[in-house]
DNA sequence: TACATACCGGACAAATTTGTCCTTTAATTT
DNA sequence: AAATTAAAGGACAAATTTGTCCGGTATGTA
């Protein structure tokens, strides 16, 4: 579905965003430790967000990643998935071809849509705050236990 | 979505079908034309799908690539993806977790599990032959022109 | 049987994605 | 100011996916 670096960066996103929501700025040791991810890779993944203006970045000591109150209330799950994949997933054709048009569309173009329509409308409407409550409340996990 | 080998294979299952619907038998040149793929990777493609007896394939002079009636009328996308693109996106966890369950389950779940079922379920009732005859009947096309 | 055709299979190559390492830059603390 | 902390950035490496090439094998035809 998603890219792994896009799954880091979405899992990534709401384990930052359950700790500001709490007024605690997290590093990337602690994130990648949280949300079970190789660091350096990590690293790179947030750099993007950072750049994005998705995710804010703070240096030194104490410092750290977090999300703005703005961020936590405004900031998509489908900006994190348009920065990290790009738009190929949510407009693109699902046999590949070059366009995706009712002009010449694929055989399943028109059972296609409704689902990749619902999958857009999943990721638009739901912001990284909400998710990280989820999460802060238990009722969403970002890695596994054995 | 689906990988490229997945989206080939896919798109050359359904001409094949549409040529055996009519009694004609297709060789790989005449496939990755039709369907604008590379020849070679094309053919990697289809060996997969003759083993997992998908496709079938007759060797030498007047040979080729063809779907018997039963195949026309059983296999199914999903068979296609399963037997190329294995089992992962069709069960799999959005976020990258694991293992995707209500035990554990990541902050999109519950929001994700219903798009994902309707994705299975497209790919489960719609047949090769169904739309081989949607692309014969010209409703849908395996290549774009300009 | 010899030959031509067309899929099969393995090895190889290119491109992309995934992942690591190390130096630089910025901010805080002593 | 110096030392310490932590993200930023670049170069590099491994793994996977995508794609090519070529000899082998089966099949039909002369
Ligand atoms: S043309 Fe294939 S999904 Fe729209
Ligand atoms: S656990 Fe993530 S989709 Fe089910």
């Amino acid at each position: 579905m998603f890219s792994k670096a896009c799954e880091y960066g979405i899992r990534a996103s709401i384990y930052i965003g359950q700790q500001s929501a709490n007024g605690r700025r997290v590093g990337l040791k602690d994130i990648a430790a949280e949300i079970d991810s190789p660091e350096a890779f990590t690293a790179k993944i947030l750099q993007q967000l950072v750049r994005a203006q998705l995710v804010a970045s703070v240096k030194g000591p104490a410092g750290g990643f977090e999300l703005t109150p703005e961020q936590l209330r405004t900031v998509t799950l489908r900006q994190i998935v348009v920065a990290i994949d790009g738009g190929a997933m949510l407009q693109g054709c699902a046999l590949g071809l070059p366009q995706c048009s009712a002009k010449q569309p694929c055989p399943m173009h028109y059972q296609f849509l409704p689902i990749r329509d619902q999958l857009n409308e999943l990721l638009r409407t739901h912001t990284i705050g909400e998710l990280a409550s989820k999460v802060h409340e238990g009722l969403g996990f970002l890695k596994q236990f054995s």
